[in-house]
DNA sequence: AAGTGGCA
DNA sequence: AAGC
C-alpha cells in the first residue's frame, strides 16, 4: 500500500491534550453555508478594532454574533448583549454555526453544547493575537469551539501559566479545535499570519470562536 | 530569533 | 496586557 489505509477516511481527530481535540477539516463541507450565514452578520456588525483596558489597539478586527458578544474597552473585558457601535443587539447566531459547534463539541466529549456567543476575529497577514486566557465567561465547564477559515495560522496552545511553553498547532481552512475541561483556561494565541492568498478567502483569516458566555 | 518577564 |  502507498500510504496508510487510514488516509481513505480523511484526516483523523487529534487529541492535543486531555480535553482538547483538533478536528482537521471538520467544517470544510460547510464553509459555503457558513460564509453565507456570516455575510449578513458582518453587514449588521462590521469588524472593528477594539482597545485593551490599557488603551492599546488590538491587531485583530473583531465582531460578534449571538445573544452576547465579547467587548473590550477602557472599562475592561466583558460580554455585552449590545454592539457598542450600533447600540443594537448583536446579530443572531446562525443555526448552521450553532449546529456545527454542537457536533464538534460532542465529538470532543462535550455533549449538549449550546453556545450563546460567537466571537468573529479577522486577521490580515502580519496580524497576531498574543497569549491570553478566555476567562470572561460565566461557566468554565463549557468548552470553546474554534473554526478556522482562510489563510493558515499557527495556533499557540500553552498551559495554565503564561510562562508555560506553548505548543505550535498549524490550523487550516475548515479546521475545528475544541478545548474544555481542565484545558479550558489554557493560555493560547496566534502567531503573525504569514502573507498569502487563500483561493476562497483572499488575504485574510477569519476565526469563529463559539462560547457559552452567559447563564 | 524565540521565549520570557515586566509592565498600567 | 487579547500589547508592547
Amino acid at each position: 500500500m502507498i500510504q496508510s489505509d487510514l488516509d481513505l477516511f480523511g484526516p483523523q481527530p487529534q487529541r492535543l491534550a486531555s480535553h482538547t481535540v483538533l478536528l482537521p477539516g471538520f467544517a470544510l463541507a460547510e464553509t459555503e453555508p457558513l460564509l453565507d450565514a456570516l455575510r449578513p452578520v458582518l453587514r449588521a456588525a462590521p469588524f472593528r478594532h477594539m482597545h485593551t483596558p490599557g488603551g492599546l489597539r488590538m491587531a485583530v478586527g473583531l465582531t460578534n454574533c449571538g445573544t452576547l458578544g465579547w467587548v473590550s474597552d477602557e472599562q475592561g473585558y466583558r460580554y455585552s448583549p449590545n454592539d457598542p457601535l450600533s447600540g443594537k443587539p448583536w446579530p443572531a447566531l446562525p443555526p448552521v454555526l450553532l449546529a456545527l459547534a454542537a457536533r464538534a463539541a460532542a465529538l470532543a466529549g462535550f455533549e449538549g453544547f449550546v453556545p450563546d456567543a460567537c466571537l468573529v476575529n479577522h486577521y490580515l497577514p502580519g496580524t497576531r493575537l498574543s497569549l491570553h486566557q478566555d476567562r470572561d465567561e460565566r461557566d468554565f465547564g463549557q468548552p470553546i469551539v474554534s473554526v478556522s477559515l482562510g489563510l493558515p495560522a499557527v495556533f499557540l496552545f500553552g498551559g495554565l501559566q503564561r510562562a508555560d511553553k506553548p505548543r505550535r498547532i498549524p490550523l487550516s481552512h475548515g479546521d475545528v479545535l475544541v478545548w474544555g475541561g481542565e484545558d479550558r483556561l489554557r493560555f493560547h494565541g496566534v502567531l503573525p499570519i504569514k502573507p498569502g492568498v487563500h483561493p476562497r478567502m483572499g488575504e485574510r483569516r477569519i476565526n469563529l470562536t463559539l462560547r457559552k458566555a452567559g447563564p
